[in-house]
DNA sequence: CGCCTTTGACCCGCGC
DNA sequence: GCGCGGGTCAAAGGCG
């Protein structure tokens, strides 16, 4: 079945090289140190998470394409919107999702084509640290339904 | 009350 | 150095 190969990892005993520590130190640092300290702190921190996120993007990352009239796909997993943003050549705003569950850094992305309304652009960065909240069996008849082609690499694919 | 979305502000990298 | 674009933060408000 070639449209399994686009299923997200459902468990990974693979742990994120994201820091659990990493919010909790960037918070206190803003409130208690001085301003050049933290202009410091806070590049040592960036640099380290940038190097952090291309390890990750080189490692999982997910895009694919659906056709529904619907943005979120239920993929059995939970996701807390933390940002959207109007992106550049595409009238559709993108939108950006974590994994709402504890020490879980998973994230992803999700934008319409701006050519084609009906297509969904999904990204997804990283792989669970636990297992899908409820069964992917909706997830894999979605896409049995829906898919209209997907691409697993470290790019994304092209919104125009 | 806890978790979610919304949304403007902020940060950072990059190109010029 | 500056401006732009993309990604994230966090306060405020909503909902079950």
């Amino acid at each position: 079945m070639e449209k399994h190969q686009v299923m997200l990892p459902t468990s990974s005993t693979s742990s994120t090289p994201f820091s659990s520590d990493f919010k909790v130190d960037y918070i206190n640092s803003t409130v208690h140190v001085e301003n050049e300290a933290i202009r410091t702190q806070r590049k040592a921190i960036s640099a380290q998470n940038k190097r952090d996120k291309e390890f990750i993007i080189k490692q999982h990352r997910y895009v694919f394409q659906t056709k529904s009239p619907v943005d979120v796909l239920d993929d059995g997993y939970q996701w807390r919107k933390y940002g959207k943003k109007i992106v550049k050549n595409n009238k559709f705003p993108r939108s950006y999702y974590r994994c709402s569950h504890q020490d879980c850094n998973v994230k992803k992305q999700i934008q319409r084509h701006s050519r084609d309304e009906q297509i969904v652009v999904t990204t997804y960065e990283g792989t669970h640290t636990h297992p899908v909240d409820k069964s992917a069996e909706s997830f894999d008849q979605i896409l049995g339904n829906l898919l209209i082609g997907n691409l697993v690499c470290n790019v994304p694919p092209t919104l125009e």
